[in-house]
RNA sequence: GCCGAAGUGGCGGAAUGGCAGACGCAGCGGAUUCAAAAUCCGCCGAGGUAACCCCUCGUGUGGGUUCGAGUCCCACCUUCGGUACCA
């Protein structure tokens, strides 16, 4: 204490001294204790890249620790876990290149990342760190896998085009491939492809999946949920085909009530009809095929995203054969046309072209008849000679005049397609229906390092599979689920990871792991992989329970803390993996081992952090800010209170790497005022001071609850800069402020707490209260204006009356310029806030 | 195109319908110092004014509601994110 004044604040030597003694009391171990409240408060844990971490991690990191930690200090037994999300491309790319084996670069990653993540200071329990490749962990992916397989959710499909990248040597799921038509991950080009996939049946939970989105406090995440699942309803319709008696053609549409404007039918080139159905015409029947066959085969060849350039001018042909209208029998051309898709609804629409943009464009350059068949609400006819009319609105009289149905011409819309729907129910040609954008999910990667999908299938040969060029067939058609007591199905060690350009992916390569012997009965295990999105599907649930050799979590550890009340993570998961995971949670919840419908209460996405330039930050700009850096300058407590002051966590914020000198300086100011001239003098906590102490601490509560992290950091400034102009600082001030600092900047306000003569761990003390009386103000002052003009300002209490705010405000000469000679018409007076004289 | 978010000083940003610009960065001036670093204090939207006082304008644009609008409503512009012929 003698050399205090020789004593700066030294990050270097007292963050490495605290996470030392955090580690060795194991602070932050999380216990559950009886008549606590709860709080789990979760991080999207990362991928350990090579690269380490990035300024952007911390980010989250920082948001999510400073509400444990604030919730610690309020009584809340919190669970607060990291792990790693291990299995992925780039490891396997690594391995690819060096030799190396996936894991041991997988190990070393993590190693890095787990450094740097305790270098900052976090308050993990990291006794509860989870590997999604560890055999341990692994073992439950491939049990919630067999849970899925037993009912009926994971399954094969042969024939099924799907993304091959062939640089990646892998399928992607439609969601890792980018608009442009390249692989998510490392932008490389991808074809369709027809081979044997597992999928799993996430279609069949898209109404829960929807309705369960209403419950939770998530940002706008849930509209783009809700628009990926795109439920739509509307109706099916059955149209008959002139000449092939027994032949229908069933369109999906959601505006059944334009029905008696059809005016063709389109098929997508992929329909199973379109075959059958061409030709037809009188005379010309082989040209038509001919052209028809020639279209179907130049689509095929296109990729889904040129296909679905909707700036791209639509083509098509017809087949030659005709439709029949079931809702009056009137015969209408079918058509091709690659405006169509095979995959969603029926993959057949009925072209209403006055009534629907696309099949407007159609039938104008084709020469199509444009029918018009739905007036304007109001009754007037709408002009569909440029663009289609879609709005809804109601039965045109030719519409009604067209339709067998009963349908009076001025019905609305909405009544009209009941209206059809029944009549076409009750006739046998239709039907209700919901269809939905949402696709099963594409699971099987035809790749290393990822995990065994436990599956293995009956071997047709004569005598040894595994010798070079044996011959034998895999029954694919007769999957076997492996045991769950034979669980970790484990992957073999190879040598060579590169793709194989065979479809059935590396795994095939080793003959002794893939080929077992079993009662003299050969058999073939499974050669492709789950996605990487399969670890991440579970992972919090995992955390509850990480050291389970019995089942992947206990019900006492379920119950102890879930649901997770604050998940913070990028927005670039929106869709995927919290989709994925709430529908792997939905099928936990039928086969009963967890009990709440969904697992995320809260969501928010912390904002990307850009570059200085306000680019994204990657390595080919050169813009990549490494935490690392900063740390070694500044020290981990700066790089967090840097990363919260920026700006509001969940917004896009270009990194300032000048910026931190403010939050550094302010940490240098908080050391000194708490070091250097402490007082026990009562008498030096004069009224303003702790007024100020009171409300600081009220404010920075607030904000946390609210995670405004940055306005809370700014009152704390305040504060500081308050205290560093007393001639002496009381003690129980500076007591207060390492309090309120220590989620924030945990490694000094331990050693700040510790010289003012506390006890560590200052994580673990009460957080301290305020008195709300003391966070008002005896006097205030208000803005008067004139007219709705500021002109002057008066001091007065807070609920003072309105005469003495009236007699204050017209005492003051200002204000007296702008009323005089005038009569004072009104009185504006709302304490607290405002003084208006209106006159005139 | 559609869905969502956002536009405030040189910069990051603050502001339950009530004195716009808190807090910080950068900049300018001063104190301290032999000098510097460090520290401390002050100024810092634009225009008018020699200056002070003060006045006018000012939160993407144009309207509106209100005693009073960055904040609410309508229309539009721009940026960012998502999505893309989903019938």
């Amino acid at each position: 204490m003698s050399d205090e004044r020789e004593d700066r604040y030294d990050p270097a030597a007292i963050e490495p001294k605290w996470q030392k003694f955090w580690e060795e009391h194991k602070t932050f171990r999380s216990v559950r204790r009886p008549g606590r409240p709860k709080f789990y408060v979760l991080d999207m844990f990362p991928y350990p890249s090579g690269d380490g971490l990035h300024v952007g991690h911390p980010e989250g990191y920082t948001a999510t620790d400073i509400v444990a930690r604030y919730k610690r200090m309020n009584g809340f037994d919190v669970l607060h876990p990291m792990g790693w999300d291990a299995f992925g491309l780039p490891a396997e790319q690594h391995a690819i290149k060096t030799g190396t084996h996936p894991r041991v670069k997988t190990l070393e990653n993590i190693k890095r990342f787990r450094e740097q993540l305790k270098m900052l200071g976090f308050s993990y329990d990291w006794d509860r760190e989870v590997d999604t490749t560890d055999p341990a962990y692994v073992r439950w992916t491939q049990w919630i896998f067999l849970k899925l397989y037993e009912r009926g959710l994971a399954f094969q499909q042969s024939d099924m085009p799907v993304n091959w990248c062939p640089e990646l040597g892998t399928v992607l799921a439609n969601d890792e491939v980018t608009a442009e038509g390249k692989s998510e991950v490392g932008g490389f080009p991808v074809e369709k492809l027809r081979i044997r996939q597992w999928s799993l049946r996430i279609t069949q939970y898209a109404d829960q999946l929807l309705e369960g989105l209403a419950g939770l406090d998530w940002p706008e995440t849930k509209v783009k949920q809700a628009n990926w699942i795109g439920r739509s309803e509307g109706s099916l319709v059955d149209f008959g085909v002139e000449g092939h008696p027994g032949v229908t053609i069933t369109v999906f549409t959601t505006r059944v009530d334009t029905l008696p404007g059809a005016t063709y039918v389109v098929l997508a080139p992929e329909h199973a009809l379109v075959s059958r159905l061409t030709g037809g015409d009188a005379g010309g029947a082989d040209a038509r095929r001919a052209e028809v066959e020639a279209y179907v085969a130049s689509t095929s060849k296109k990729s889904d995203i040129d296909r679905s350039d909707a700036t791209k001018e639509k083509t098509g042909v017809p087949l030659g054969s005709f439709a029949v209208n079931p809702l009056n029998g009137e015969r209408i051309p079918i058509w091709i046309g690659d405006y169509v898709i095979g995959s969603y609804g029926t993959g057949a629409v009925m072209a209403v072209p006055a009534h629907d943009e696309r099949d407007h464009a159609f039938a104008v350059k084709y020469g199509l008849p444009i029918l018009k068949v739905v007036d304007e609400a109001g009754g007037e006819e709408p002009d569909v000679s440029g663009a289609a009319f879609t709005d809804d609105g109601q039965v045109s009289k030719e519409a009604a005049a067209r339709s067998k149905a009963p349908l009076a011409a001025g019905t609305p819309s909405e009544a009209a397609r009941k209206a059809v729907t029944t009549w076409l129910k009750e006739q046998g040609h239709g039907d209700f229906k919901v269809t939905y954008k949402l696709r099963d999910w594409v699971f099987s990667r035809q790749r290393y390092w990822g995990e065994p999908i436990p599956i293995y299938f009956p071997v047709e040969c004569d005598g040894d599979p595994r010798q070079k060029d044996a011959k034998y067939t895999v029954r694919y058609d007769q999957p076997i689920p492996v045991p769950e007591s034979e669980l970790p199905l484990q992957l073999p060690d190879l040598e060579d990871f590169k793709p194989t350009g065979d479809p059935q992916g590396p795994l095939a390569r080793a003959p002794e792991w893939r080929f077992f012997q079993k009662d003299g009965t050969w058999f073939a295990r499974e050669t492709n992989t789950m996605p990487q999105w399969a670890g991440s599907c579970w992972y919090y649930l995992r955390y509850l329970d990480p050291r389970n050799a019995e089942a992947a979590f206990s019900k006492e550890a379920y119950d102890a803390w879930m649901p997770v009340d604050l998940y913070v993570g990028g927005s670039e998961h929106a869709v995927l993996h919290l989709l994925y995971a709430r529908f792997w949670h939905k099928v936990l919840f039928d086969v009963g081992v967890v009990s709440h419908p969904e697992p995320f209460t809260k969501l928010v996405h912390q904002g990307l952090i850009l570059g200085e330039d306000a680019q994204k930050m990657s390595k080919s700009r050169g813009n990549v800010v490494n935490p690392d850096d900063v740390v070694k300058r500044d020290g981990a407590d700066s790089l967090r209170l840097y990363e919260m002051f920026m700006g509001p966590l969940e917004q896009v914020k270009p990194w300032q790497t000048s910026g931190i000198a403010g939050v550094r300086n302010f940490l240098d100011r908080a050391w000194r005022v708490s070091t250097q001239k402490v007082t026990d003098d009562a008498g030096a906590y004069d009224q303003e001071t702790r007024r100020l102490v009171h409300k600081t601490v009220k404010k920075v509560s607030h904000d946390i609850e609210g995670l405004r992290f940055n306005t809370a950091i700014s009152a704390m400034m305040v504060l500081v800069k308050h205290l560093g102009q007393l001639e002496a600082v009381p003690r129980d001030a500076a007591r207060t402020l390492a309090l309120i600092l220590s989620p924030f900047a945990p490694h000094a306000a331990e050693e700040l707490w510790e010289r003012l003569g506390g006890k560590a761990s200052v994580a673990l003390e009460p957080w301290p209260a305020w008195d709300e009386e003391l966070t008002k103000d005896e006097v205030i002052e208000i803005g008067v204006q004139v007219n709705g003009k500021v002109r002057s300002a008066v001091k007065l209490a807070p609920n003072a009356d309105e005469a003495t705010a009236r007699a204050l405000g017209l005492e003051d000469p200002k204000v007296q310029e702008f009323v005089k000679g005038k009569a004072v018409k009104k009185v504006i007076y709302v304490p607290g806030k405002i003084l208006n004289f209106i006159v005139g």
